[in-house]
DNA sequence: CTTGATCCTCACGTCGACGTGAGGTTTTAG
DNA sequence: CTAAAACCTCACGTCGACGTGAGGATCAAG
């Protein structure tokens, strides 16, 4: 497989998977001309990169895990690093849900300042 | 209030909280020799903002809500605004979720192939 | 008055995941 | 054979939320 199809099939760019290969988070061999090979199981290991990096992982997190992927064998350091990376996901998760609460908050305010013009209508009755 | 008692109440660092005024996301008089005075009011304000940044809002994307926490009057385009900004909130919880999940998996199986080292017993099993 | 803590304004440094040419080779379709 | 499309390797640019001095003024306490 070459470079443009893994790209398209994954749905990140040329240069985006020349940088994982620059950090080591996928490998291709070379065509005798120099052009990179794929497997075909790259796309599905792309796919699984981009979800990490979208967690807020940084490349040299994955790094660690990925091998895991590769061998299913994990060590010790690298199980502990896939609960370190789950309970920050966590805890990430929960400081979302609190800011979105929120918002829904704030928009509830909104939505009923909107709808109900009549109780802001003298002065700032509605404050606070 | 000075600078550095916000910066504390509010668990941020001064930098920080310059920066913020810098964005107009703060305002503070100043005292005549040029020192920053804030209500007590700042530091309730700068949690939220650093709320707001947690969840990966922008300085500019802060600055387009907050004025309706002052005047609690939201034109509509504020309430778009914030409707936006719950809205990728809430991708974003999916995504992270989806990645929570998937790492619990791979955690599932890290544990599994270490509680039951039988069948990888000769070769590489404690490994590092 | 003095000294240490706190404050001020520039203004450059950082870090990470790519974007974006530049300049050149290779592959593929016709 | 030819032209376009796809690929290659440098290597600098980006963006945002601050960190980090430099160099100096101000404040609170003794």
């Amino acid at each position: 497989m070459r470079i443009g199809k893994v790209a398209e099939g994954a749905g990140v760019s040329v240069r985006a998977l020349r940088y994982y290969e620059e950090q080591g988070l996928v490998v291709a061999d070379r065509s005798p001309s120099g052009h990179r090979r794929y497997p075909e199981s790259a796309v599905e290991r792309v796919r699984f990169i981009q979800l990490l990096y979208s967690a807020g992982l940084s490349s040299k997190a994955i790094l660690q895990v990925l091998p895991f992927l590769d061998t299913l064998v994990a060590t010790p350091r690298m199980t502990q690093r896939l609960k370190d990376e789950r309970d920050r996901i966590r805890t990430q998760i929960d400081d979302l849900t609190r800011a979105h609460d929120r918002l829904e908050e704030l928009i509830g305010l909104a939505t009923e300042s909107a709808t109900s013009p009549a109780t802001c209508s003298t002065s700032l009755d509605a404050a606070t």
